[in-house]
DNA sequence: CCCGAATATTCGTTCATGCGAATATAGGAG
DNA sequence: CTCCTATATTCGCATGAACGAATATTCGGG
């Protein structure tokens, strides 16, 4: 069996890389990314946030190797590392829409009555 | 087109639902439950760790709705809400590994040179 | 109605995280 | 070398989350 602290380790980084997924900014810039690769000047107008706000986050999504990075002289790409993040929080999102969808028809059920 | 405001919401929740995700200890709650229905005294033997922190964290699952539960008489049992939640995790889980095996040998290459 | 077991909540503390402004660094042009 | 643009980092602050101990609530049995 594999090490019990071995296994705390890849757990904790499980729960990095999912907070990693939870900001409604670092959300955006996935999304962003996953349409096509944006700079981090263009990420700041397309969001409109300050651009130290969007050099922070980027940060954040590329120590976690969720996103990387190309360099053309001062300008700095960045892409979506992997398409199955996207695919992931799609199911998430999916599962949330169900669950929210009968949390309303319940209300609803209790209006009725 | 939809209601900025609207879209900032709907972000924000699921981002409300990344972030029930990003701590070890649910996590392997969830991953229990995947298993098969706990309450709460098992739960808490299986993780061990204080009874209050156990109820703690299934609250957070269960406002989020990512768990729902089944009460006989004064045991409470939790049941996973979705099967969706794991398959993201697995998602996100197989991207972290390739993520993490792509460092490895980059840090391999390194040394060879 | 009271007791005990199961579960939930509160409390005070500690640690992490987000923010915008300001500042620092890096690279290309001249 | 200097200036300008793009990006990154630092700072102080404010908010939020996790913890364990202690306490409260809920339910069934007697």
């Amino acid at each position: 069996m594999v090490n019990q602290t071995l296994k705390q380790e890849i757990i904790q980084i499980e729960a990095d890389f999912c907070a990693a997924l939870s900001d409604p900014t670092r959300i955006l810039i996935l999304y962003a990314l996953n349409e096509h690769p944006f700079n981090v000047t263009e990420l700041t107008n397309e969001l409109g946030i300050p651009q130290s706000t969007t050099s922070r986050h980027l940060k954040i999504l590329r120590d976690r190797r969720l996103v990387y990075t190309e360099r053309q002289g001062t300008v700095i790409t960045y892409y979506l590392a992997d398409v199955r993040i996207i695919q992931a929080m799609d199911l998430l999102r999916s599962a949330m829409r169900d669950r929210l969808a009968q949390q309303v028809s319940l209300i609803e059920e209790a209006h009725i009555e």
